[in-house]
DNA sequence: TTGACATTGGACAGCGTTGTCTGATTTATT
DNA sequence: AATAAATCAGACAACGCTGTCCAATGTCAA
């Protein structure tokens, strides 16, 4: 259940858009978020042809490369959004809380890693915290709730404790795509080292 | 002191290289890691401009870009070898001897972040897994003696707590670059989360 | 000093990419 | 059925990059 009639990723905000036009962008983006985590250098040529369109399609509407890029990481911060605002995070005991949000996130926020990558090379890191506003706002509050509860320690910034649980994350899908560890056993790996990294020294 | 002598990186295994060869290498290697560290896409004539040396020079010791690419890895995983075995790993009680090593470690691991992740695109997972070898077998054995002592939880596989670590370390310095943490305090946190994560529950 | 090695500066072909354009054709909307 | 929007198929120029080559010059080693 995407927004995309309210308001569309790309420059194009031209209120009268044809359905077949709405789904060709949906298709780009989409292929393009394949492609772009097989390859970050995935040319349009190749997203085309993943998205089943001729590349002056993908230009009709993505005037640049650039501003494919930035459609599809809307997309993607949409979806990371979604999933874990999707669990709750202000419900319940923040332990308990944040083991279910991150449940619920991590698998989608580790498709998105090769995208992450792109942009942090793409983009100053101003915009890069501007646009992760939308995950960011969600996960900011339960940390506090459970630094203020004393169940999470407060001798670290709210920031450190994110970019941690981000990272092990991140880990966690690495090894699963590397095969290193079983990949039933690396969820709660990754769940029981936040939970216990996050725990009062 | 870097051993260029014994066992050159690219395929010129000609017994005798000159000097000024020497020489050139050595430039060529560190330029092309500054430059892959800002721009993983830096072209051949980027590192050659940023080595002071022609174009041509770098094709005469490199006969191909991925030979520079495998011969700058070599040159990264032996500097953070390096930087590890240095802080002697085997030495004290693995909690301490973890700070230490970490302490000593983290910045030049933070150095080749971007090249890692070049090379995660670039090579089949087993043979990243291989030339990291040399990283791998000095914090391995640590984390090992930590669990035997029981300092370090044992529910969980050491490549988990090892890739934890690494994820860690690497959030840690980007936190740094995005200044939205001191770069005082960001060393701290670092050693506090780690040794946390891997306490015992 | 001499000869082999190394670097320079420049030119070159081949390739893939981005972005533009056009004319014909298909498809949605009313 | 008529109109406007969107797609297709393909060509095109401009650009940057890789890799090769060469002739002249500089530098090391014995």
């Amino acid at each position: 259940m995407s927004n995309t009639k309210t308001k569309s990723p790309a420059r194009a905000s031209a209120r009268k858009r044809r359905a077949d036009a709405e789904r060709s962008i949906a298709s780009i983006i989409d292929a393009a978020l394949e492609a772009l985590a097989l390859d970050p250098d995935a040319s349009m040529a190749e997203i085309a042809r993943r998205a089943g369109v001729v590349r002056a399609t993908v230009y009709m509407h993505f005037p640049t490369r650039e501003s494919l890029l930035d459609a599809v990481m809307e997309h993607a911060v949409g979806q990371v959004a979604e999933a874990t605002s999707g669990a709750e995070p202000t419900q319940g005991e923040p332990e308990e809380a944040l083991e279910r949000v991150l449940r619920a996130t991590w698998h989608k926020l580790s498709d998105f890693h090769t995208l992450l990558a792109i942009n942090t090379s793409r983009l100053p890191a101003s915009e890069l915290h501007r646009r992760h506003e939308p995950v960011m706002s969600l996960f900011v509050p339960l940390i506090e709730r459970g630094q203020e509860k004393g169940v999470f320690r407060s001798d670290l910034p709210v920031a450190w404790h994110l970019a941690m649980v981000r990272a092990i994350a991140h880990a966690a899908s690495a090894e699963v795509r590397s095969g290193r560890i079983e990949e039933s056993s690396v969820e709660d790996a990754l769940i029981a080292t936040a939970l216990n990294a996050l725990s009062p020294s």
